[in-house]
DNA sequence: GAGCGCCTCCCCCTGGAGGGGGAGAGGACG
DNA sequence: CGTCCTCTCCCCCTCCAGGGGGAGGCGCTC
């Protein structure tokens, strides 16, 4: 079975170009193109693509905003490979925070081009290799005040690690007090030695450590209500 | 000039193997192996190679450590590719987080390990499809609360999103005051309305908050001493 | 001009947070 | 055995955080 592709670009020969190269492959079929964003969405609405390369500068609606609704609204079906002619860092994060399964540039030779369709269209991901190592460090750096914070850490006793994690996800003492099934008294005794121990002032601070260090994570609780 | 590689893997038939493949490219030229972390470490000293292919699995020292170890020493010199048999989540983060440019299975066709090789020493980085997506999930994932946390972040005044981004720091009503230049009292009125809007109980969910919905960010505060 | 939202600042009041100190039980270790 | 550490819980005390309510100035819009 071939794989369906949608070609999304504003300017009718680059779009083309990139649909001719595909087409060349024995196992890729261009099923549709479009020049704008809203054309790209009813038209991955229509043909249910497998893959859609999306250009990110677009009259009407850009690729970033037609990426998120595209995928929001077929589910897991298709996927989107974003390119771009620059790239700015920017354009990379939101281009994956929409959902992107690929990021490359138009540069790319088009056999990297045609391997991107066929890793993205089996489930994988592919980006540029400069784009690649800008994600690794961007990664690398968010672990990286590890280092001097977790070291801290490991001057608590496990308990006291336990109770600031939930000091971290916004819990009182006495909520504290119910997840681990201590008193309420004993909430106060360890929270204070985390607080000497660390050298903070506050709990608000103890929450800021918590990120900081990597015992809590974002989207690892939820707050609120 | 050709690219200068060591290949490290305990076992000396996938080495040779792996040497064969890049040795039969014109342009790369494999310049030492070696069969544990510490053979490793001593042949990077000795031979500078531009590109490790790093086997993770070895006696003696494991090949994150012999990484983290080799970048370490080299400056920017070199660079390394990780390889492994099997895909756990855990080496490939503790692998980028070592420094590595690279992640691939052993069982990366060879035309695909030879571009990446090749895109390494180039400066950039290549991962493969499947380890891609799982990091590209992974980042998208840190920053995924924004969309429903942000949109409540819209409806604070600007001074309460000052107020919201100190408070996510760590201060107190009082050094929030002296760093926006108003009075403590005023603070308190923007702090209340603050978790009033956004249905918080505490300045210590307000951090949590802020964490959540990227108002505060991992390694953009230092707290403490 | 009247109304509205925002920023600024003030009052009082309550409750929880955090410091200080003490104490008993259990485990680890010399 | 005694000592040290950890976990558990208690007391008292102080202080700040947060709720409630009020108020003046400023800029915008109708």
């Amino acid at each position: 079975m071939s794989i369906r592709v949608l070609v999304v670009d504003d300017q009718a020969l680059v779009r083309r170009g990139f649909a001719l190269v595909l087409e060349h492959q024995g196992d890729i079929q261009v099923v549709a193109e479009a020049g704008t964003g809203l054309e790209a969405i009813a038209a991955a609405r229509e043909y249910e693509p497998d893959v859609v390369l999306m250009d990110i500068r677009m009259p009407e609606l850009d690729g970033l905003e037609a990426t998120e609704r595209i995928l929001a609204a077929s589910g897991d079906g298709t996927r989107v490979i974003v390119l771009t002619t620059f790239d700015p860092d920017e354009y990379i994060y939101r281009a994956l925070r929409a959902g992107a399964s690929g990021f490359l540039l138009k540069d790319t030779p088009p056999e990297d081009l045609v391997a991107a369709v066929r890793s993205v269209a089996d489930g994988g991901a592919l980006l540029g290799p400069g784009i690649t190592r800008r994600l690794i460090a961007r990664f690398a750096q968010q672990g990286s005040a590890d280092g001097e914070l977790a070291a801290r850490v490991e001057r608590l006793t496990a308990r006291e690690r336990d109770v600031l994690r939930c000091v971290g996800s916004g819990m009182n003492n006495q909520e504290i007090a119910e997840a681990l099934k201590i008193g309420a008294a004993t909430v106060k005794t360890h929270v204070s030695s985390v607080l000497s121990k660390l050298g903070l002032r506050d709990r608000a601070q103890a929450v800021v450590f918590a990120y900081e260090s990597g015992i809590a994570t974002v989207g690892g609780t939820q707050i609120g209500y």
